[in-house]
DNA sequence: GATGGAGTAGTTGTACACAAGGTTGCGAAT
DNA sequence: ATTCGCAACCTTGTGTACAACTACTCCATC
């Protein structure tokens, strides 16, 4: 695969893993070959491409004469990739870290304005679009470049799950607000290490949220009052 | 995809992979859709099923109107990777580790044995395949599915290309015995701390020796300099 | 002899028809 | 009323023809 369809198959790919993890496409939902064929102006063959490489990747499961599902994970499984998760997360300051520019500050000092306008008028999907391109920024801060492909099929993998506790999907109404409050705190403290270029705490900070952040979807998920923040 | 397609889709991407890491198609080896799809005795259509994955995980490039090539690396990219695998190695001992019972001490002393055997009688494919079936059996040190699923993915880029300078394809005739006598001394080492229980020390150990042996690959290629002939 | 260009053989990419498999709902028997 | 069976319908999986593209050969031209 080469050329204009290989640009094509990335547009498509990358769309879809963004619906779901912006639940867009919710954990559960099918969808058919045939409808997304039809909105791509294409046949089904490149987009069983597609579907199969996020089948590989553990997002969808295609089930022979019923369709293709999103898939969801049960707490047990989702411990594993979280373990996982919070172990590579301070990788991103210890594997061929670039030193950040003065534009590199600053877009992280953008991403913190952003997210305090957010906490004062929270929105589950601006919210989830902004952890998003958090996320991605992050990773511009290492070149290790399976690092980076490692690190997004688990943060892909384990946000999705998480927002939907903190969206109120799994019966929790109040945790939105109290989610963007954890991440401006998270956001703000990166923010500043990245203007010291301090990358290997960075690094520290993203593993201490991570881990955090599971410890809450835990505690929600057992159904568990949260701590209240001091 | 679901039930017998499955199994035969697992098996033809296993032999695959197994194939491209055993050297069996070396690095630059062009393969036809066309002959797998009649070794297999199915159309083209499965078999561009697996190839895509081996594609999407690095192993193939496809360019269309040319085939289906199975890739090399440069010791750039080759260097990012082995830097991850370091860290993950050690993870093996520290994330959702099985306490080995006596089972398991014996598969690993059998281990030795049979590397002890093939260091009286060096040969290339019997120390490659020796090689993948020791990780195969490390891996079943963690229950934690994520990790394995990345320690496999970076084993088989990088094992395969190191098994190139130290089986002689680029011109180093000499490291095979060599290769063979420090891998006997790793699977020795890991096979007592495994009798012992000691699986933190089994991480530690094996980080240490996927570290040296990446060492010793850049000094051969440090040393060599020699043109590529074609 | 060197060079350029059209032709040809061979390969992967796409579209589509059909096979295989599952779900759902209706109806008859109990 | 309930349950079993069957049939129609829908979706994914497979096979195949053809399109798109590349590399190579051969021959005319300079």
């Amino acid at each position: 695969m080469t050329g204009e369809g290989r640009a094509r198959f990335e547009r498509i790919y990358a769309l879809l893993r963004s619906r779901i993890c912006l639940l867009d496409y919710p954990p559960g939902v099918r969808l058919r070959e045939e409808d997304l064929a039809k909105e791509f102006e294409t046949s089904r063959t490149p987009i069983r491409r597609v579907l199969a490489r996020l089948e590989d990747e553990g997002y969808l499961r295609s089930v022979h004469g019923v369709g293709t599902i999103v898939t969801d994970i049960d707490i047990a499984s989702l411990e594993q990739v979280y373990r996982l998760r919070v172990e590579l997360s301070e990788l991103i300051g210890k594997l061929s870290p670039v030193t950040p520019d003065e534009e590199a500050a600053d877009l992280f000092g953008a991403m913190r304005a952003r997210c305090e306008a957010l906490a004062k008028s929270p929105n589950q999907r601006a919210f989830a679009q902004l952890n998003m391109d958090f996320f991605h920024l992050l990773m511009t801060l290492t070149e290790n470049e399976p690092l980076q492909e490692f690190s997004e099929r688990l943060y892909y993998q384990t946000t999705r799950i998480w927002l939907k506790t903190a969206a109120g999907l799994d019966g929790y109404e109040d945790t939105l607000a109290s989610e963007i409050d954890f991440f401006l705190r998270e956001v703000s403290d990166i923010a500043t290490a990245v203007a010291c270029g301090a990358l290997e705490t960075v690094g520290q900070i993203r593993r201490a949220h991570v881990a955090m952040s599971f410890a809450r979807l835990k505690a929600r998920a057992r159904g568990d009052a949260l701590p209240e923040d001091s």
